[in-house]
DNA sequence: TCAGTGCGTGCAACCGTTTGCACAGTGTTA
DNA sequence: TAACACTGTGCAAACGGTTGCACGCACTGA
């Protein structure tokens, strides 16, 4: 067994609450009997148990974060890598400790029960494992959490952060535009997120008045882009494309090719994302890229600021970052 | 205050060591009290205090999983991602939570305090992270734990999980001299790791008496690698590539089209790893892909075990899969 | 009929730490 | 010099479960 406080208190002679004092610094401890007790815990390889102190205090100092188990792109794309070692960071810092939980889609049990069994102070939620139900409840408990991806619904009642969606289409499409591609063609799925429409809004703010709204669906459907893009753009030359998606980027660039028409000479590519071979595509693409690191980062820093008792709601939007590359024809015409 | 055991204990009018024999199933209790204490449980919204049932039992019913920060190639491919979701599963399935831990590379602090302070009952440890002071000191404890990939010393004494690299670099070199490459060319970093000598180990046993054996080593430096490709192997015509990572592989494709020389017509690449747009190359890469799921699912297995009591020290191989695909010619050949 | 066995339950100790309260001693201030 | 504040420490309760032991009761087999 190893040691416990009572064994230190009771080598040193002092009672235990002096030496759990000594150990939170909770209450002033003459120097020499502070020495003596760091001695004697030095001496018996003491350390604290976690166990015993959260059943004490009543905190666990652990965060949890849920991850989607269903959605197949939290994993494919390196979004929870990144933040999930930006959470862990910020959490040590502040000595807490990260427990993943999986929202399996069948019910919250799994998040609940960390809840509702104290497992966790603190949650970090993806807005797309969120529901009305959940709020309710965590907002019911007074259970502090924070959800990545801005919600569905409820938006303004819960803490958030997420990626500038709407930014980073502006600048996409501004970077098509000024590239000299008359035209900036959306093409995204049209999956009802929150996040497509916010791409969809960026592109429209930054289209206006510039040129003709243009937006084809994939549906997540790809094999036919090409064909589909003829159908519903007509000539696919001189106009820019803006993907909502590396995959929906690399089809377009197949079409294009099969069309004979050049990138970035004739058409232009920016898609969003930032796989890791985007820019070893032919020609390299252009990248709306997230900094998932900052997003994890800031999740945890207002869920620490949550935690510790302040109740402000706020929203948080992280920049994205255009990477020029070839695709999209600037660097080119600049030669 | 949410209800606690007692409560349930005093309202239906038993002890509370009763309530508990019911919760766990630890002791029998006539079908009467038990639906009665069922019932008030459900009433009261009672859930058990997993603080305070871990502080009683000794154990907190938690996995820790240690990422290696300092390691950015953790996060670039998607080892990590969908390795944490299949430890995750494995532990659930077994009411075990999983909690992340970082090597900070400083010291083993984080790891240390997490064993000594009893917040996990195991861990499961990238051989990168571990060291021979943090195998003495685990094995010491008698403290259950699994490393993921085979590690550097001392690998009989520990239990492991690792991707059969030897057994890929046997397939990738085999499926290209079945290709009709006369000669096979391994292309890598020269980093020390087991899992290079192991990739290593079994290029030279595919290679053996069908051609001579030819090693390029990259270290890291990629963008003269097409210069030190011709300076050490000479003409890259004929040749098939085996790379040890996609990045390695891009910068070989991109040599041999400085060169002129057609992929797959007139050399063949295979490729270590699959990333995610690997298959939308030009050509499309062949690849030896690891079930990255699969590892972490049996690295989770074996820890289960090891926590049970099990003592068996065991390794387990995941089998690599190739992915033929156009850049090793054989699905042009065949046609 | 009696010893033995198994079922169903309660008692009370225990897990290791924290913390409110009390109190003695030592300054400090008016 | 009395009242007060502060420093340094101990006592004991509390946190919410779990579990070994004991015991009463009903049944079984000889």
């Amino acid at each position: 067994m190893s040691a416990t406080i009572k064994d230190i208190a009771k080598i040193v002679g002092v009672s235990p609450s002096t030496v759990s004092r000594v150990i939170n610094g909770t209450a002033p401890i003459s120097d020499e009997v502070t020495a003596r007790i760091r001695k004697a815990m030095k001496e018996m390889d003491y350390h604290p148990n976690a166990r015993a102190r959260s059943f004490a205090t009543g905190v666990t100092n652990t965060a949890g974060l849920v991850m989607n188990a269903t959605n197949e792109a939290t994993f494919s794309n390196s979004f929870f890598n990144r933040s999930v070692f930006a959470i862990e960071k910020v959490l040590q810092d502040h000595a807490y400790n990260l427990l993943i939980a999986n929202d399996n889609g069948q019910s919250d049990s799994q998040i609940l029960e960390l809840v509702q069994g104290k497992k966790v102070d603190g949650l970090i939620i993806p807005s797309s494992s969120l529901d009305d139900r959940l709020i309710s409840f965590l907002q019911n408990a007074e259970f502090p959490f924070v959800v990545m991806g801005e919600p569905a619904r409820r938006a303004e009642e819960v803490p958030w952060v997420d990626v500038d969606n709407e930014q980073g289409a502006v600048e996409g499409t501004e970077e098509l535009l000024r590239s000299g591609y008359p035209e900036a063609v959306l093409i995204a799925d049209d999956d009802e997120t929150v996040f497509s429409r916010n791409r969809l809004r960026g592109y429209r703010e930054a289209v206006q008045l510039r040129c003709r709204e243009q937006v084809v669906m994939a549906h997540h459907r790809y094999e036919d882009l090409g064909k589909k893009l003829v159908k519903e753009v007509g000539s696919l030359q001189n106009k820019g494309f803006l993907c909502a998606s590396n995959e929906i980027a690399f089809y377009t660039r197949r079409a294009l090719k099969e069309l004979e028409i050049q990138v970035p000479e004739k058409a232009g590519i920016v898609t969003f994302d930032n796989y890791p071979l985007a820019e070893y595509m032919d020609p390299p693409f252009t990248a709306i890229d997230v900094d998932t690191y900052q997003l994890g980062e800031k999740a945890a820093e207002m869920l620490m600021e949550c935690m510790h008792g302040k109740k402000i709601v706020q929203h948080q939007l992280i920049r994205t970052k255009l990477l020029v590359r070839a695709s999209s024809g600037r660097t080119i015409r600049r030669e």
